[in-house]
Formats: structure tokens, sequence, C-alpha cells
DNA sequence: TGGGATTATATGGGCGTCAATGGGTATATC
DNA sequence: GATATACCCATTGACGCCCATATAATCCCA
């Protein structure tokens, strides 16, 4: 499996330290299988993370804006200087940087949500709360939700 | 990783010395770790820095602009004139020259903003503000933050 | 197939190393 | 000699590495 799917709620030591999820370790490339990046969410009060890979994609996205531009210093400025880059350790655990701790409300307990390519970081009830006001979002839109899943090809 | 992220906030001793942050360092070759070259931001009041390497990147791509414009002068003048090489001591530390750190508005602490191929120094609070309008501008021109984080491939 | 043994994961804590910072002193530049 | 800069050493706190334990998952064999 090379997405990061499922749910997992994880604790926060005194040093700060969480585990990653063990299947959410498995996505992440062998070659960089202890580093990730973090940054915050932009629609959620939530932290976002991945591995490096994708961070050089986004650096060569980057790369193709017109470099004189307002807008490749908004892009630069925004994705690069707000990106965390995080080392996981033997165990499989990682320090979530303080300011996205804050962002995110997070304190004692970490929730963790597979997002396919990437996955986010909740304080527990406001993921939990979250994922119903999500769901419920869809229901609403039964119609559109029920040819997503069911449409063939 | 070979790219400036984060951002860091360090101290400017009475010797005016400051550390450049360690992921900062790794980012440079290890034939040139010791030596950086600063120069002042074009479009913003702040200082650019990047290892030595990456003069040529600069040339080319001020190349690229118009060669009769009033721009190519402008670029080419402010840039390459004004570019600086400082050294970076044992404990990774350098000196910002006092003419760069009038024109950032810097005194007691350096902000340093990763910018993927280089970086950012600011006065914390003006740096802190610029990236902040980033973003609002980013959003409110509905520009696509988010698929540049999330887009696949 | 049941139950003990092995492995993996999440978690806790000790300790050495490194990064950031401060300061003394030698060397150099003028 | 005065100022600036590089090298050396010291301190502090944060982080990484190592080891340990508990619970859960898996395996293995009679």
């Amino acid at each position: 499996m090379d997405l990061f799917v499922s749910k997992y709620i994880n604790k926060i030591d005194k040093k700060g330290r969480v585990s990653l999820p063990s299947s959410f370790r498995n996505v992440l490339p062998k070659a960089n299988r202890n580093e990730i990046i973090l940054y915050k969410s932009i629609k959620t009060p939530s932290i976002e993370g991945c591995g490096i890979g994708r961070l050089e994609e986004i650096a060569k996205r980057i790369n193709n804006l017109d470099f004189f531009s307002e807008d490749y210093d908004d892009f630069s400025t925004s994705i690069f200087s707000e990106i965390i880059t995080t080392n996981i350790d033997k165990e499989g655990r990682f320090l979530i940087p303080e300011e996205l701790k804050l962002y995110a409300g997070i304190k004692t307990e970490a929730a963790f949500f597979g997002q396919g390519h990437y996955f986010q970081i909740w304080e527990p009830n406001k993921g939990l709360k979250n994922t119903e006001d999500s769901r419920r979002r869809l229901l609403k839109e039964k119609k559109s939700l029920r040819m997503m899943l069911t449409q063939q090809k």
C-alpha cells in the first residue's frame, strides 16, 4: 500500500515525541524513511504532512513561475518558509514543532488521518468532529456522491 | 534535503555574529560550506543569500530578461555589484555587513526564511508580517496555493 | 485448532552529541 | 595602537540514539 489511509490516535510524550503510525511510515520511500515535511493546512486547523519527495516536486513547480513576478515570491514564501522538515527517530517518532501544535490546538494527543498522498494531524476531538461534518456535507450531496462512488470508468 | 526550508530566528551577538541555521548550512555544498553570498533583495527590504554556486543560476535568470530593457541594467547592476561574499566560522556563524543590516532594518535578531534554492534574512517582525501578507494575497486572489501543495505530478 | 512463543508497535526514560550562544585572545589591517 | 575578524574554548538546552517495557499482532507447532 503506497497511500496514507485510516486514522490513528497517538500520545505525545513529555519530550514532545509522537509515533508516526506504522502504516504511514511504510508509505514513505525506503530511501527517505526518516524524514517528513509538515505544514499548516490551508483550509482547516490541522497539520498536513508527507514524505520529502513531494517537496522536490513543489520546488520544481515553483521554479516554473516567473522568477521576477510577485507570485513567485508569494508562493516561495508561503510554501518554503512555512514547510518544516522533521526527523523520524529509530522508533518511528518525531517532534511536532510548537508553532504547528498551537495552530492545530494539539496538546497531549495527535490524531492522524490518512488522505491518500498526504495525511493530516488533528487535535483528536476536532478531527473526529471534522470527519462527521465532512460526511454530513457529502450526504447532503447524495446524488453526486453516489455517482462518484458507483460510476464505472 | 538540498533546499532551504523553514524559518528560524537567531540572535546577533555583540560582535555582530549570527548563526546560519544548521539545516541551511547542510544545504551548502561540502566543498564550499564556509562561504555564502549575500545581496539586497530587489523586491523586499530583506537580504537574500545562498551558496556561491548559485551565482551562475542568478546570471542565467537575468540573462533571460530583455537585454535592451531598462530592467536588465537595473537588475544586473543592483544584484551583481551588490553581491557580498562572507565567510562562515567554525561554529557556523557569519557577519552581516552593516549596509545590509541597515537595508533590512536588522538590529539584534535575524529571521531566516527558506526560499528553496536561496534564503532571505529579515528583521523578525517585518519578516513575519511579510509571510502573512504573502499568504493573504495568494488566498484572496484564489491563486491555488492548495494545488501547489497537494497536486500530484 | 488452541495456546505458548516470537515479533512488532506504541510508549517511557537515560544519556551523549550537537546547535546556538557567549566570551577570551591572537592575528591582521590600516 | 585601534578596530575588525578568525580561531579557540565554554555553557546551555534541545534533540538523537540507545535501551527497556507493555500491549497487540502474528507465527508456529503439537
